[in-house]
DNA sequence: TATTTTTGATTGACTGATCAATCAACAAAA
DNA sequence: TTTTGTTGATTGATCAGTCAATCAAAAATA
């Protein structure tokens, strides 16, 4: 029953059958029958709509990122302060649907491909540096610059410290003791700072 | 030239390479034909002695895990005090050959065939239960075993997560600085807990 | 010591399977 | 009749894995 303004429902649904396979599958080598299957089509019409495996793949990338980054500005906006800014941050990375084996499967099949792939890399890119600079901005309301940038650079490196290690699924950590854990690191290293800064204030 | 006993030397050889070619590529997708032809070896010698390029490919995860093991065994062991053994544990995870970006692309790699192949997967838990009983045993010694398994825990996946960052190779951090980066983290967490012991005491 | 036999090392050539990519053809809507 | 959506069939390339054959050292035998 082939109907027109069908394009946009199918790289949709492909998209989606590639997040979806690979996550299963844990790895990047699927093949676009697989995906073409799960979407319900052809594979001669993955092709069709996006020439190559290789570019679905960005694709699919690049939608996975988009939700993340929609996750990320909602719950910014529903948080006042700065501190409560930072939990909005960190929880939206440990979200249930995120924190899913299957999707931190996909995410690190990602990253390895990402060795290769240069257009793959700049995506992983763009999301490292939004999730440091997003922090950054935050710690910079609550500490000295340097001490800001040090603090960013450590909880990025916790959160996906956090997910690489969920990935072997040996004693799996929950999302609440993960967000517990970033959470003690970032009031551990403000602590002092405060105090510092308390001191300074008293003299 | 064909001599006796050479299957050790042709081992060792061929794991060396795939590491090498591994690394280079940034992928396990890499043919039997790369390996062998790095190593200076048909690629039907590396078939004769692995069976099969899975074999090969988990012998090479084991071989690289074992070098790591050792040298943290033998910086452990120059380490006197538990505080300094944190630190020697810290030091080997970010040791020059480690943080190479070929070999983080191979362990990214691995991390990745860990979803597919149970053994590769059963290498890897290994390694992470290494790292974490490593540190949570010298923790002990320095605060309650409750606060040790958090501060263990956070400590590993801080130490992964600047591993899974450096491989983007986007604002590369150096070595010094990721151990600071650890280091303060320890340091942080552990500093109220000791005033705390400290204040029990003086009662 | 000279010879034959056995054994381990090694490869070139081949096979079979897999898969991305192409294309010609058809069906329904505009 | 043109345009858009769709697929089955096919192609060409890539690779893991196999096999029979070769070669030289070592061991056994004469």
């Amino acid at each position: 029953m082939p109907k027109v303004g069908m394009e946009p429902v199918r790289r949709k649904a492909l998209v989606d059958a590639a997040m979806r396979v690979i996550g299963d599958h844990g790895s990047l080598t699927v093949t676009m029958s697989e995906i073409a299957k799960q979407a319900g089509v052809s594979p001669a019409l993955a092709h069709h709509y996006f020439g190559s495996k290789e570019q679905l793949l960005i694709e699919t990338v690049r939608s996975h990122l988009q939700r993340l980054r929609d996750s990320v500005v909602t719950e910014l906006g529903a948080a006042k302060t700065p501190r409560e800014k930072l939990s909005a941050i960190i929880r939206v990375s440990f979200q249930a649907d995120q924190f899913a084996p299957e999707t931190i499967a996909a995410w690190l099949a990602f990253y390895a491909e990402a060795q290769r792939s240069e257009e793959t890399r700049r995506f992983l890119v763009i999301y490292a540096r939004r999730l440091r600079s997003n922090l950054l901005a935050n710690l910079k309301a609550l500490c000295p610059r340097e001490d800001a940038e040090r603090i960013a650079e450590g909880a990025a490196a916790m959160i996906d410290g956090l997910y690489i290690r969920q990935s072997l699924r040996s004693a799996p950590i929950s999302i609440e003791a993960s967000i517990a854990l970033t959470e003690d690191y970032i009031n551990a290293l403000l602590a002092p700072l405060s105090q510092k800064a308390a001191l300074q204030k008293d003299r």
